[in-house]
RNA sequence: CGGGGUGUGGUGUAACGGCUAACAUUCUUGUUUUGGGAACAAGCGACUCCGGGUUCGAAUCCCGGCACCCCGACCA
């Protein structure tokens, strides 16, 4: 894409209602907008991230037998009242609304009750079980107080996936594969190393969850991170617990940390509760044993963002980037540089190469600081200066480091760069 | 929801109760520039968050509302 088309302009100057360093960087960059408090629009650039974040996660969702659907945000309160969750004194978080008759409908801030329901029609036997159906999709929470940019929105994305298993042998096995596929993802995503499987409180779900905490100082959460084990407690569950492993309680080391997934064993909460059941091999009737995955596309990014810049800009990790290589030109007086810029360009996007090509008739210094902010992986470099010599200067954005290539190697480079 | 703070062109800021609300940036046009946010010139762009009040006169003072930010509480 041509970055003179691009709808995005980048701000020199941090927006003043924004104090969180993901929100400044990405409306800076051009990313998101700013609906209100706790609301965001995606850009061009950022819904890019947004799409390949969520490639990632529904590629490993797939993987461990996962079926995309996509449920309905409006809510019907009579199911909710089924399990006790429609009351405001429960659920202190709901966005409600009405139909034209007056009937009081909600906004889901998550989706265990409809998915229950709507399972019913399709779970009779052993044999339809189990299944694990997720989806992408808007949630909606109304915090007291929205914060941190995009970590902590009103409306957010989710990626939500349940679990349905004959019995808590088969519901085990599959949590366990989820905590990998989840690791896998914020490996993928680039925030792997800094990440760890935590032992949370249940909330009203259950005695203990497991939620995969970022470190940061963004983060809202204070863990207790084992860095033998890479596992860590979360601090509201830490009474009680004595040690991690064969470690010491005394060894753990206390971190600010954003949660950016979480996982429940739900057991027959909802079932019984919504009467999901399935006939056995002995024709016996029983609840089906659940089990709920989040993991917010959304913060995600915003997590990236906070962990992974510097002073310069966003540093987008090479599966996420909206872009692979950014192709700054810096244009010559007899347009030279335009004709071997368009070249590259071309030759690049046939070869599958994801191209962000700065064709503005700016100076250097302004692309470089431009470039140096979105973050995209490699910038290549096409001016007068150096093609005359049959190279082109090539700069990964994470570790500053520049290296000259021929064209005809460009494109293998940044193949065996992007791997 | 408790406490604190802030609302002025798209963005970031300035303006004693008193001239046509200023500066920078963005944007437009032109000339000169061209490897780290260039220089000059000429322009476009604002009911100073909303509603009341005080005053000869309000961006400025007072009251009410709304929005936004921060701390805390909450976060299934």
């Amino acid at each position: 894409m041509k970055q003179s088309q691009l709808l995005s302009k980048t701000r020199k100057e941090a927006p003043k209602d924004e104090a969180s360093k993901n929100a400044e960087l990405l409306i800076r960059a051009g990313f998101i907008h700013k609906e209100m408090a706790g609301v965001y629009s995606f850009l061009p650039l950022g819904l890019r991230v947004l799409n390949r974040v969520n490639d990632i996660i529904r590629e490993e969702m797939n993987a461990i037998g996962g079926q995309e659907i996509l449920l309905t945000t409006l809510q019907d309160r009579e199911l909710w009242e089924k399990t006790g969750r429609w009351s405001d004194e429960v659920v202190d978080n709901w966005f409600k609304t009405k139909l034209k008759s007056g009937t009081e409908l909600g906004l889901g801030f998550t989706h265990e009750e409809p998915l229950t329901a709507l399972m019913k029609n399709h779970v009779r036997s052993f044999r339809d079980l189990p299944l694990y159906p997720y989806q992408i999709q808007t949630k909606f929470r109304n915090e007291m107080r929205a914060k941190s940019g995009i970590m902590r929105g009103r409306e957010f994305l989710m990626k939500d996936l349940y679990s349905f298993s004959r019995d808590e042998k088969e519901h085990s096995l599959f949590y366990e594969k989820a905590k990998l596929a989840y690791m896998s993802i914020f490996d993928k995503v680039g925030i792997g190393e800094m990440t760890y499987i935590t032992s949370a409180s249940g909330g009203t779900f259950s005695k203990y969850s497991d939620e995969f905490q970022t470190i940061t100082d963004a983060g809202e959460d204070t863990v207790y991170v084992c860095e033998g084990c890479k596992i860590a407690i979360n601090g509201e569950v830490l009474e009680g617990k004595k040690e991690c492993h064969n470690c010491r309680l005394s060894d753990l080391k206390e971190r600010k940390a954003v949660e950016v997934g979480n996982i429940f064993n739900l057991g027959i909460r909802f079932s019984e509760a919504l009467n999901l059941t399935y006939l056995d091999e002995e024709g016996k009737e029983k609840f089906v044993v659940m089990g709920s995955y989040g993991l917010g596309p959304t913060r995600l990014i915003g997590t990236i963002a906070e962990t992974l810049s510097d002073k310069d800009g966003l540093v987008w990790p090479k599966r996420v980037a909206p872009f692979d290589v950014h192709l700054v030109e810096i244009s010559d007086e007899n347009n030279e540089v335009r004709k071997v810029s368009e070249r590259v360009y071309s030759m690049l996007k046939k070869r599958g190469v994801e191209v962000l090509f700065d064709d503005r008739e700016l100076r250097a210094g302004e692309k470089f600081k431009d470039s140096d902010l979105i973050g995209i992986p490699l910038r290549l470099i096409v001016s007068k200066k150096t093609f005359d010599g049959g190279l082109f200067e090539v700069k990964e954005r994470a570790s500053g480091k520049i290296s000259m290539i021929k064209e005809d190697d460009l494109c293998g480079f940044a193949r065996d760069y992007l791997k």
